[in-house]
DNA sequence: ACGCTGACTATTA
DNA sequence: CTAATAGCCAGCG
C-alpha cells in the first residue's frame, strides 16, 4: 500500500462541497470535551451505519480540514486508539486524550462506557 | 465504468 | 484476545 494522500475533492476551494466527509466533520466537532465517539455510532448518525469504514476515511481527510476536526476523540467500538498512526507522530493521539482527561491504556480509552458520547442520541 | 483500497463492525472458528 | 470472512460505500487510477 503505497497509497498517497489521494483526498483533495473534499475541499474544493472557495465553494462548499457538501459531502459524506462534511457530515463526519460536523459531528465529531460536537464531541464534547473529555468524551469519546465510535466510527460506528457517526455512522449511525448519518444513516450509514454499515458504512463505519467510511467514517474512517472521512477522518483521515479531517487532518486538513478547517476548522480542525477532534479525530482524536473518535476511536473504534472497543475504545482502541485505531488511528492514532494516522495522527502524525504515534502517541500523539493518546496524549491528547489525557490532556482532555480521558484515561487511555494500552493504546485503549478506559472507562469506555463512561465516556463514551452517542451522537445518535446526545446530538439530534 | 471497473477494480482496488480503507482510521470499521459483526459473526464464526 | 487472534484469524478469517463478509458487508458496506466513496474516491482514485
Amino acid at each position: 500500500m503505497k497509497q498517497k494522500s489521494t483526498i483533495k475533492t473534499i475541499r474544493p476551494s472557495g465553494k462548499r462541497e457538501e459531502s459524506f466527509f462534511e457530515l463526519v466533520y460536523e459531528v465529531a466537532r460536537q464531541i464534547p470535551k473529555g468524551r469519546v465517539t465510535s466510527y460506528g455510532a457517526i455512522a449511525a448518525c448519518l444513516g450509514t451505519k454499515l458504512s463505519a469504514r467510511m467514517v474512517g476515511w472521512a477522518m483521515n481527510g479531517a487532518h486538513q480540514v478547517r476548522p480542525k476536526v477532534p479525530a482524536h476523540r473518535v476511536v473504534n467500538r472497543l475504545g482502541i486508539l485505531s488511528g492514532k498512526h494516522h495522527f502524525g507522530p504515534p502517541g500523539k493521539m493518546q496524549e491528547l486524550l489525557e490532556k482532555e482527561g480521558i484515561k487511555v491504556k494500552d493504546d485503549q480509552v478506559v472507562d469506555l462506557k463512561k465516556i463514551f458520547w452517542d451522537p445518535a442520541k446526545e446530538l439530534i
